[in-house]
DNA sequence: CGATCCATTGAAAGATGTCAAGCGTAGTGG
DNA sequence: CCACTACGCTTGACATCTTTCAATGGATCG
């Protein structure tokens, strides 16, 4: 059975025959010959324990754009690695609002929020078509309990959340809203050149809507900024599609603020 | 040898000898009879458990206002309660300014940042006269290797940063400049609660300038707020002293974010 | 006592938000 | 298959909020 999903055009290539390597869509992949384990497993693990943890994670299918993977407040069950796609994670505040705290791609990890008070306190749904990797935290629990590699790299899986949470707030707390947005455009493009995907020519898996949201801008705002980024040259951008053309530039536009 | 260190007025009642329990600021105090254990040790470890972890930790003498714990980049080594006084974590974009990333209160701690690498994020100083327990995170790992409380417990206070880091950038992604130092307010208030001191009675640990890096904000704005919400008597301000007048209008205009 | 830091306040400038209008596209149902 | 609706996006004009600049006063420290 062969369990691919729709897929944007870059990432497509990527899964040409002609490549020789396996397709990370296929659900039945397993983390050994996955070619996203550099990212959600940056870590010595001998081939035996590889095995073992691939033995407890679970592939279901794929969800598609607005589908929840989890929602706040459900029970903390799992963490979940993204394996293609993209997703979000939302906060909604007393006054009923929604703030998106993040944006996941392909290798990274989603759940962590869920283990201080055993539930979780973002919901995460999909943008687009999405596939999962599952990972039951008491099984994982268990076996980083005998395999201590694992377990520290859990804890840095973690801080790295924290680290990254940092830095938006960083960019956030001082930022232009140009700055905001260089900012966001270097991340996507950063994530990307980890999965080697095209660091320059990407699509964005996110509305203009989210991106306000996420950076704290309004919708228009988003709007003016790309269309003056776009005038100066730094970047071309046609609907979702983006081509940065000057990333010198851009950065000097993000302020120092690398990425998030 | 006695080393209280000075204290606020608030903080000192509370080592009035009348009040026959351990004194917070006594080097010498363990952990089973320390005040704060249910804030960073909110867990139900055995009370052998609770001496081997007292074995590890070391208190060592106060930090002095504007005294560094750790700098960035310094190999991670420990991670940091706070005993008594309050620290700042800071990091420094590229373009060579600081953001304020944390306030941190007794029984809370820093040092979380520094897994992920293998040094620290951020940097710590003390912003006023401030008590540490230096924990090594070689020794605490080999021992929650051993005890299974503590390491599920510290992974719970790692995802507690995580949550609290995106509280605050809900906050400072979607919020006016009265709702932010609205939420200070209400977090401290809420933090001194958590430690059997005052909620509507405090002294602000750090300057107007700090408050201001920290939501994002200029010092003119701080001060224009902060008479803002003297003047509708929400609040009574002198100086760094802070009285809550009227905490349910405070929560309002911290617009539902409770706190971070 | 002078230097420095912190805080406050006013006036003006600049940035972002709000409101309104309009366009294109995707999806839906007749 | 078309019309209709909903949604996402863009752009202009104006309002609002926050910053910037400037002046001043109090507190602290050597």
């Amino acid at each position: 059975m062969n369990t691919h999903i729709e897929l944007s055009p870059i990432e497509t290539k990527k899964c040409d025959p002609s490549y020789n390597v396996p397709c990370i869509h296929d659900k039945h992949i397993s983390c050994g010959s996955c070619r996203l384990n550099t990212l959600c497993l940056p870590i010595s693990l001998h081939l035996d324990d590889i095995e073992k943890l691939d033995g407890i994670v679970q592939r279901s299918k794929p969800l598609h754009k607005g589908d929840y993977l989890y929602r706040a407040n459900d029970e903390f069950y799992s963490v979940f690695a993204i394996r293609s796609g993209a997703v979000k994670a939302v906060t909604i505040s007393e006054n009923g609002d929604e703030q998106i705290t993040g944006f996941y791609l392909p290798g990274e990890i989603v759940g962590l929020d869920g283990l201080s008070d055993n539930k979780y306190t973002n919901s995460v749904l999909a943008l687009e078509t999405t596939a999962i990797c599952e990972i039951p935290f008491h099984k994982f629990e268990e076996l980083s309990g005998r395999i201590l590699n694992l377990q520290r790299h859990f804890l840095q899986l973690m801080s790295r959340e924290i680290t990254d949470d940092q830095r938006l707030i960083s960019l956030l707390s001082k930022s232009s809203a140009e700055a905001r947005i260089a900012s966001l455009l270097i991340s996507i493009s950063n994530r990307n050149s980890l999965r080697h995907l095209s660091s320059n020519e990407f699509s964005l898996p996110m509305t203009r809507t989210e991106i306000g949201n996420f950076l704290g801008l309004r919708i228009e705002t988003v709007s003016r900024i790309l269309a003056r980024l776009q005038k100066s040259k730094v970047v071309s951008i046609d609907k979702k599609d983006v081509v940065i053309n000057d990333m010198k530039n851009l950065h000097q536009i993000a302020n120092g603020v690398e990425n998030f």
